[in-house]
DNA sequence: TCAATCCGTATC
DNA sequence: ATACGGATTGAC
């Protein structure tokens, strides 16, 4: 074979993000085979990297070292993968080495040699219930017939988005092409996982390593046509791909916790635009991200018509918070709002479930308009606006500027309120209002996938909240504030999410179970939950984000770390025309050593591309000299506060 | 004039 | 991190 090979190294140093070139030796000519994993010596040590693929020269003028060591011959790495790591970091301003560690997991030497590698793509059978969503079942059909088709999938409430998903995937295997889906979590993966039939891997982050890398291999060998899992399981090996589909995007826990902070929703579309490969976005609601899909037409938007809707929504009323407690002893002693008691009240009489969901403690202060309680912008930058007990004077967030002129960007009020969080109701309180039946609890630490039909309260807080048998007799939404005032640009497009979430375990129509908001009415977010019309207000958030220049409208990139090492990097920085430098502004890190954010925005996505490289260089260049201090680079930032 | 040492830079 | 090249320094 070809006598170079072109290895990509495990070092996450921005300067020496490129491939470099060995010479392979003959006696690993055999076993140096594009994909595989290596060791070579590199500035004088040993280093891991991953064999991209093997040329007849080089372009180094040098003299070549040789390759150390094969690790294993297996293609752990296949072409499309690289390209979409590579494109991935690009897009991330961050580094090929650090995309390939979430893509790649750690090998395991007795797995490698045990995994079987039959290749098993049977002819699936692919009926299909999309009849409800008009374009659905043409959808399957172009799916099943080796088109591409890429859609934003707003799905029924109640709807069993499992199965449509596994249709999906039966469409797609059926045309002879494999399909890659992601979910948030464990327990909506296991789900999917007994709803899909079509043979699988499934990829988990809480596997263990054996387990991990037995069901990366049956993808990576070819073995099965489908791979289910959560966000790394966007990177996973898959060819021929045909589709490529997230379950509930605007979820937090698609965003990948490690630089360079890759969101599962994007790594997946880029995907579908590398491998000319259909792309599927569903969810109950819709976050900006989708919608943006929908508006530049990268995908057609699929939804139940409007009188479909209405017939299986469940009916949501909105309540004040106190105005009815006082005249209400029982509804006083759970502190719920007198609306919200009797409809559970009367669930629970008819023997169904009740569902309570409350906020987590401990949202940070933030600060709203007293005549609309619109989170409070900035009048030059438009970010938030936070009270610091240093300052009488609310200040920017982003950029510093006290916001002594302040005046709602949307009515105008020129007074502020703090919106200070307080603590959530308890399980024990509402309990001792509902004396008799039994409370159980779904949170943080113990997460209840199901529930029993029969009465009982469920509190639980959002994204654990359980499915019951049958569905809930009502659903109750508390402490609603807690999520609206977030200090957070997706504070709205959040709490809807959340809220459809919960109410979509309500019994279906009208006539089912009951659904209590305990917030004003008047609310675009609330008004969206009480006509169950997520696409409207994702149509009106994206156009609020395209007007403030927020994500995904515009691009964002936050620079995080020690002041003089970001005052540093922006000056190193080549940024885009047009580029806008927000703050730098103190935070508080982690380990409570401060630091300083700036951020830095470009108009167009278009931008977004020189942005990111502009910021990579500039790390570069800092990582060369040994800089002091390091600087986080986030693009588009999930949490932008 | 040459070798030892220092510093900066590249790392194949 | 380590290795190398060019510059710098000090002794003959």
């Amino acid at each position: 074979m070809a006598p170079v090979a072109r290895i990509a190294v495990d070092v996450s140093l921005a300067h020496l993000d490129r491939p470099f070139d060995y010479l392979v030796p003959a006696e690993l000519d055999g076993v140096a085979v594009p994909g595989c994993r290596v060791r070579v010596r590199f500035a004088g040590r040993l280093v891991d990297g991953f064999l991209l693929e093997r040329g007849e020269g080089s372009a180094h003028a040098g003299t070549l070292a040789y390759l150390e060591k094969v690790v294993s011959a297996e293609p752990v790495l296949r072409p499309e993968v690289a390209r979409l790591a590579r494109a991935v970091a690009d897009r991330y301003a961050g580094c090929l080495a650090d995309v390939l560690r979430l893509a790649v997991p750690p090998r395991h030497a007795r797995t490698e040699a045990a995994a079987a590698s039959t290749v098993e793509r049977p002819d699936e059978a692919w009926a299909n219930e999309w009849d409800p969503y008009p374009g659905g079942p043409e959808l399957i059909s172009a799916l099943a017939n080796g088109e591409s088709p890429r859609a934003v999938v707003t799905v029924l409430p109640g709807e069993d988005w499992p199965a449509r998903l596994a249709e999906a995937v039966a469409a797609t295997v059926h045309s002879g092409r494999g399909a890659v889906v992601v979910v948030p979590d464990a327990r909506d993966l296991d789900r999917l996982d007994a709803a899909v039939a079509t043979p699988h891997a499934v990829l988990a982050a809480a596997q263990g390593p054996a387990q991990r890398y037995r069901q990366f291999l049956l993808a990576s060998r070819g073995a099965v046509p489908v791979v289910l899992g959560t966000r790394a399981a966007a990177f996973a090996p898959m060819a021929p791909l045909g589709l490529v589909a997230i379950w509930d995007d605007g979820d937090d826990l698609h965003a990948e916790p490690r630089a360079p902070y890759p969101h599962a929703l994007q790594v997946l579309l880029m995907r579908a635009q590398l491998e000319s490969a259909g792309a599927l976005v569903l969810a109950t609601s819709r976050s900006a991200e989708a919608q943006l899909l929908v508006e530049t037409r990268w995908a057609v938007p699929i939804a139940a018509d409007r009188s479909v809707v209405r017939v299986r929504a469940p009916q949501v009323a909105p309540t004040g918070d106190d105005l009815d407690r006082a005249r209400d002893p029982a509804a006083a002693v759970a502190r719920l709002p007198s609306l919200a008691w009797r409809t559970a009240r009367d669930a629970l009489a008819s023997g169904a479930p009740v569902l309570v969901q409350v906020p987590r403690r401990g949202y940070l202060p933030a600060v709203s308009c007293v005549e609309c309680h619109a989170p409070a912008r900035c009048g030059r930058c438009a970010g938030p606006l936070e009270l610091r007990s240093s300052h009488a004077v609310a200040a920017c967030r982003w950029c510093g500027r006290p916001a002594a002129d302040f005046a709602c960007h949307r009515c105008g009020g020129r007074r502020l309120r703090a919106a200070v969080i307080g603590a959530g109701r308890t399980a024990e309180e509402l309990g001792r209002a509902f004396p008799g039946s039994p409370v159980r609890t779904s949170g943080r630490d113990a997460v209840l996938s199901t529930v029993g039909p029969e009465p009982a309260l469920v509190v639980a807080t959002p994204g654990a909240e359980p499915r019951a048998e049958g569905g809930y007799g009502a659903v109750l939404l508390l402490d609603t504030w807690a999520l609206l005032t977030r200090a957070d640009l997706r504070a709205g497009e959040e709490a809807l999410r959340r809220w459809l979430t919960a109410a979509t375990l309500a019994r279906p129509g009208p006539d089912g179970g009951r659904v209590v908001v305990v917030a004003d009415g008047g609310l675009v977010a609330v008004q969206a939950l009480l006509r169950w019309d997520p696409a409207t207000f994702a149509a009106r958030e994206l156009g609020e984000r395209r007007e403030l220049g927020f994500p995904p409208a515009a691009r964002m990139a936050s620079l995080t770390g020690p002041a003089d090492a970001v005052a540093d990097l922006l000056t190193l920085a080549a940024l885009p025309e047009g580029a806008e430098v927000l703050g730098p502004v103190p935070v508080a890190a982690s380990d409570g050593a401060a630091e300083e954010r700036a951020l830095v925005r470009v108009a167009s996505r278009h931008e977004g591309a020189a942005l990111a490289a502009a910021l990579h260089a500039a790390a570069g260049v800092r990582s060369a000299r040994k800089a002091e201090g390091a600087v986080r680079i986030q693009v588009d930032p999930r949490e932008l506060w």
